[in-house]
DNA sequence: ATAATAATTTAGGCAAGACTAAATTATTTT
DNA sequence: AAAATAATTTAGTCTTGCCTAAATTATTAT
């Protein structure tokens, strides 16, 4: 059993990864967890000795595949947990990170998989991340923006790239919602500006608000 | 903010007291947490300093009304959780402590608040325990058992005394599960074994299984 | 290619929380 | 009431996870 920190260190490791495929450097990791280098460094010697990464001093930490696999566990419960504040306890998709920070932790493989099947199988957390499988499987597909859609094309709204709360009430207000259906419509071509349809209405919004909408396409 | 050992010891503290109204004993704490003595009496001092308990060398500790406050708090989080484990993901009462011993940790009034509500506001835990308040206020009530209803009188089924899987089959197979109406029709002269009346169905329990039930009245 | 700078590791400390063994105080027995 | 026993506290260690400061290695600039 893992204790928080070393949970929190392959999670970050994780995370850092995805932006550089070399080894992920002690100081960013410290940056990442808000603690310090030194801490880090004898932290990635544990980790090592548990075989969940390989170590090589001065260049860095990448996961091996058990760490890869845990780390991802651990993800999957942050975004079970996400999605179980969003959706059954009416949180706002910026209120959920810091909870689902302290749930991740929580230990009981059990627990999780009945979530799952509460939360009915969600494929992504309400930050359009994907939610990996229990064995910690996960199809890493770059994020698809409201932006990148053709015209007449319509997708699944996920979540937002940047999470600010006036974008939220921008949304809000607009009455888009997660999981709504938004089908592109016409693009002006002055300003890029997307006319979309939801439901039985029909809006325009920015191109800049567009490329800040995560869907998966249907 | 409390660590996660002061929340366990003032919880043991909690619960150690309702049997005795003098100072709960060092030893008795080390006993109910699996730690030593030595290490009982150092938290002690630590929670004195934080105004939670009065403890004084070897004559035991007591609960300040902040402390008292304080532990019902998690103890609201450990019940309602256990609320939620067995009514929305269906766990059995017998396998819901150790994932609510973990979850009763979790720091956000606004999560346990919104739990509550996404409950239902439930009164009782699985186990026929009563959920304080957000205040930590908490209405201590001994349990009743269906054995001291009286003829003609119904209650609702809010928990067990003793929850060994061989006595949670035995209700499972007569369809008596947590929430249920139960109604005593008639007790037997010779056995004092009771007819209950169920939903539909009558049956027939001995006063062992009777005195083993918790129940509220309605 | 070497000097300057940046990143990383090592060394040494500190606090929390646990432990064992020894010392002290309470309680029980005779 | 004194002796024996039990409970509790104190003293001293250990581990984990963090820190600062100094030493070492990598990288960058000239």
């Amino acid at each position: 059993m893992l204790s928080l920190s070393e949970e929190n260190h392959l999670k970050s490791i994780f995370h850092l990864s995805l932006n550089s495929d070399s080894g992920v450097s002690t100081n960013s990791i410290a940056n990442n967890l808000n603690t310090k280098a030194s801490s880090v460094t004898e932290m990635l010697k544990k980790l090592s000795e548990k075989s969940l990464i390989i170590y090589i001093k001065y260049h860095g930490a990448q996961l091996t595949e058990l760490g890869r696999k845990t780390a991802l566990k651990i993800i999957r419960k942050h975004r079970l947990w996400e999605v179980f504040l969003v959706e059954k306890l009416d949180f706002k998709w910026d209120e959920v990170h810091e909870i689902a920070e302290q749930l991740e932790h929580i230990q009981s493989e059990k627990l999780t998989n009945k979530l799952d099947k509460f939360l009915n199988f969600p494929t992504h957390d309400p930050h359009g991340d994907p939610i990996p499988n229990p064995a910690g499987f996960i199809k890493i597909t770059p994020k698809l923006k409201l932006s990148d859609l053709g015209i007449g094309e319509t997708g699944k709204f996920v979540g937002v790239k940047d999470s600010s709360s006036a974008f939220l009430k921008y949304l809000d207000k607009r009455k888009i919602s997660l999981g709504c259906n938004i089908k592109v419509l016409h693009q002006e071509e002055f300003d890029q500006s997307l006319h979309i349809g939801l439901d039985d209405t029909n809006l325009t919004i920015s191109i800049k608000s567009a490329s800040n909408l995560y869907i998966t396409k249907i």
